[in-house]
DNA sequence: GCTTACCTTTACGTTAACGTAAAGGTAAGC
DNA sequence: GCTTACCTTTACGTTAACGTAAAGGTAAGC
């Protein structure tokens, strides 16, 4: 049974990017996908690798940051001279995700102040179109 | 008593931004300093606003982003007839960052474990270390 | 066999968010 | 009065992340 594979459309419509974002990932060489003569074949695991990214991308990171975090998955670059560096890049990107947590549950409580005054002055003005309107 | 007053450079220093970046952010309209002759003279809710832009920046939203949901917070937007849509807005971009929360519990969770497995592999190395070194 | 819907490469264009250099004004301290 | 440390404006440069246009190959369906 040969493994299930994507076209670049295919790929490009359930991520909701153009086929140009996904071709400008392989041109930078953030993704490797195989080939059917001149046609690129994406496997399960370029699927998965592309979703990586972008999920890195809405959390504001750079391609760049993206695969570097994602390459961290990648058991074969954890030969133990890296090790101590790779640890001290986990934990400062871990700082810096959790200012951002921060960061955005400051502006959710904040933006939920505002909608609750927006409810209540729309109240006001639907009681007040009542009265006099 | 005359009102407290920084000049770029304190911001500047302050924030671990340039003065470029603050001269940027007036010259596109986003703050609106007082001047002194020519110098700029930075009042407490400039600094304040600069903040905020700075913390919009962290979450990864754009310079235009920021000013948007900062003018969110003015009274003065909050005329009856823009509620519906100042509202829908607060919610669309609520959406988005409960989205990226999301998106950065998975990466924190991730990195946990990654962390993990550098921390036993460095045991594992300094224990071989002691036993053949 | 010809449309239609895909796919390809090459290559120049675009926007955001500043960086950087040039050229100069000013106020404080020795 | 001259250095030093600030401040100013103008203007061209830079990087990331694609957009877009041109020019063409291919496979399916009528």
């Amino acid at each position: 049974m040969s493994q299930k594979t994507y076209t670049i459309s295919e790929l490009a419509k359930e991520f909701g990017v153009t086929t140009r974002t996904i071709r400008f990932y392989e041109e930078k060489g953030y993704i490797h996908p195989l080939r059917e003569g001149s046609k690129r074949l994406f496997s399960a695991a370029d699927r998965v690798r592309i979703q990586l990214i972008l999920r890195g991308k809405r959390i504001g990171l750079s391609l760049q940051e993206c695969v570097e975090v994602i390459d961290m998955y990648d058991p074969k670059h954890n030969n133990a001279e890296q090790l101590h560096s790779l640890k001290a890049t986990v934990q400062e990107r871990r700082a810096l995700l959790e200012r951002q947590q921060t960061d955005i549950n400051d502006m959710l409580e904040g933006l939920a102040e505002v909608e609750a005054l927006c409810e209540q002055a729309l109240k006001n003005a639907a009681a007040d179109e009542k009265a006099h309107g």
